[in-house]
DNA sequence: CTGAAAGCGCTTACAG
DNA sequence: CTGAAAGCGCTTACAG
């Protein structure tokens, strides 16, 4: 009736000791209905005495998937992603899931083999794509014509059934670019992100849209296309602060690339924010570890990929696809921006932090 | 004779097509010797054609194992984290393995039951686990009992047979400590990393032992603990340079730390590197995103986390023990350092960068 | 509310 | 060098 020492609990040997069948045990251990309380309670007690863990391949195998959820990220900041994954797994851990991370690497055709790779050795029942992937038209359509459940973390322009989760990136690149005209700023420049990523021209548009609402021109050598990463900003920082009338605040679309800015600044003597604001976006880690500490828009990364992977289990689980979700993001306010140097006199708003729902 | 189109193909439709028994498929896809290399090529052929994926939870339960290693890490920062996961996960690849990383919650025995949960519930083949995890005598006793094959990505101070991979973290500060004693400076501040990672003790000793050569005294309030994290550096620095005769040069024990330190400097005006030095440990990210860039340690971690993945396969694979891997690391000379005021006559030393074995 | 049987797709152990 | 049989530990599909 006892199981030896030193071997791993099976089902059998749970369905033994309570004295029932293994089909019993595994409804228990599923919450299928049709179990008496005095059975479950009885099951639990044994399955805990044992130290009792269900077996995953076994599980997959006899019910025709994997657990395994893989997450497909390209190549973003360490910061950032290390908040997705850890959003990610924290769901699937709740839900009896293991997550896959995975880098792909290369672009295009290259980028469909890799991911198809991934599926086809692991078997996984879903997927999790994030920005800039999950805007690839050909990658979706592949994930589609193989039937791979997916939900996607990012903003998104075609319309696609599949779930995501998302953040108003160009209602939040207006209020930014409010923020900063409101200290008195007239001559902004921007720095775009990376073109492969949606988000990017989103926030674009929210700069456009905040500078013709106060009735600001935007010089064309004021916009300045970057990539997301630190020497993007830097670059792109030290040509709009070499031109004959420099702008006196930089919005870049992303904290790595404000803190290139900063750099820039700091290259050519240029005190910020007294002589110059800077403004990023995600509020990552790096945001608080440049001097001065970067005001931003602050992403809910965690929550958005949480919440993508709540979207997904539950369409495996209900077969229904789940409305997306938009989550909240606020701007943070630090030390890298500061009054117009014309504006002096104006009095600096008293925001710590505006929250807004997207 | 062919397979439904739609579904995926197994072992049977590839043994069916080939003429063979599902063994022989079997052999050839886990290069088992005793196959006729004709039967072989023929194989390979019809697997490469139906797009043949052996099932991950198939194989796992016939051959009692689960191809699943984990990888257990605490809190260091992304930047560090990210890294070792690509290095690991690499190596996963290359051997069919799938990597699983999880990020233990808690201390001491919540740790035990942390690990032992995610054992149990996947039932994997190894662990890799970071610093400070492979320093807790505890966890590892808990490992061993439980027969969990495991390498440590670490250094290490006790004896235990497993596997691991290292650098030589004292010999590494006592380079930098030099290099700085060669650039004029006697009166150095010292930040201790967190207190349990034996790399921070080791570290302090390499730094003391540099100055004990040069007949330099190390005055106590010049030395500060630190937890490895931006606050502690930024903290402890403040400190150091608050004092009647302030340190013309710190050398805090990470990246993060001295991070802090360039912080500290900024709020206190000081002018970094001419009135100050600082160096840090580990050349992450961080150390090329703030101003001025960081002269530093660099440190091999994807290499060791490679390393120490290859060390736990090959002893899945062969059942022996493996030798201990050090790696290379090498002093990275930037910005964020130059001859001590009181030296300034004293030429710049031209080293970019010193590689050193371990 | 409960259970006996079949089977998931491979590897192991053995035979030839 | 090759293969037929058994079995890994669960869930599915069905019966009662």
């Amino acid at each position: 009736m006892t199981k030896p020492p030193n071997r791993r609990a099976k089902i059998n040997d749970v369905a033994l000791a309570a004295g029932v069948a293994i089909k019993t045990v595994s409804r228990v251990l599923n919450n299928e209905p049709n179990v008496r309380e005095e059975t479950r309670t009885r099951v639990l007690e044994i399955v805990k005495k044992l130290n009792y863990h269900p077996s995953l391949s076994a599980r997959s195998l006899a019910g025709r998937r994997s657990y395994l959820i893989g997450l497909i990220y390209e190549n973003p900041s360490a910061n950032y992603i290390v908040d997705v994954l850890h959003g990610a797994r924290a769901r699937c851990r709740e839900g009896r899931f293991q997550l896959l991370s995975h880098q792909v690497i290369g672009r295009s055709d290259e980028l469909e083999r890799d991911v198809l790779g991934l599926v086809d050795q692991t078997h996984l029942d879903g997927l999790i794509v994030t920005a800039p992937l999950s805007e690839s038209v050909e990658l979706i359509k592949t994930l589609d014509r193989r039937a791979i459940p997916f939900v996607r973390i990012a903003p998104n322009e075609f319309e696609h059934e599949s779930p995501y989760a998302d953040m108003d990136d160009e209602g939040a690149a207006r209020e930014m670019t409010e923020y900063l005209i409101g200290l008195g700023h007239r001559r902004i420049g921007f720095i775009i992100g990376h073109p492969d990523h949606i988000a990017s021209s989103q926030r674009l548009r929210g700069f456009k849209a905040a500078m013709a609402a106060h009735g600001l021109e935007i010089e064309q050598e004021l916009v300045k296309q970057g990539y997301f990463v630190f020497e993007s900003g830097l670059e792109a920082a030290r040509e709009l602060l070499s031109t004959s009338a420099p702008p006196t605040a930089i919005f870049a679309s992303n904290d790595d690339m404000a803190a290139g800015v900063l750099m820039a600044a700091h290259e050519l003597d240029i005190d910020v924010p007294a002589d110059l604001s800077v403004a990023g976006f995600d509020d990552t880690y790096i945001a608080r570890t440049v001097w001065p500490r970067l005001t931003t828009v602050h992403q809910p990364t965690y929550d958005l990929a949480y919440t993508a992977t709540n979207l997904l289990l539950e369409m495996l689980e209900t077969g229904e696809i789940p409305k997306p979700a938009r989550l909240a993001h606020r701007l943070v306010c630090r030390e890298s921006t500061a009054p117009a140097r014309s504006a002096k006199s104006t009095a600096r708003p008293k925001i710590e932090s505006v929250a807004n729902q997207g």
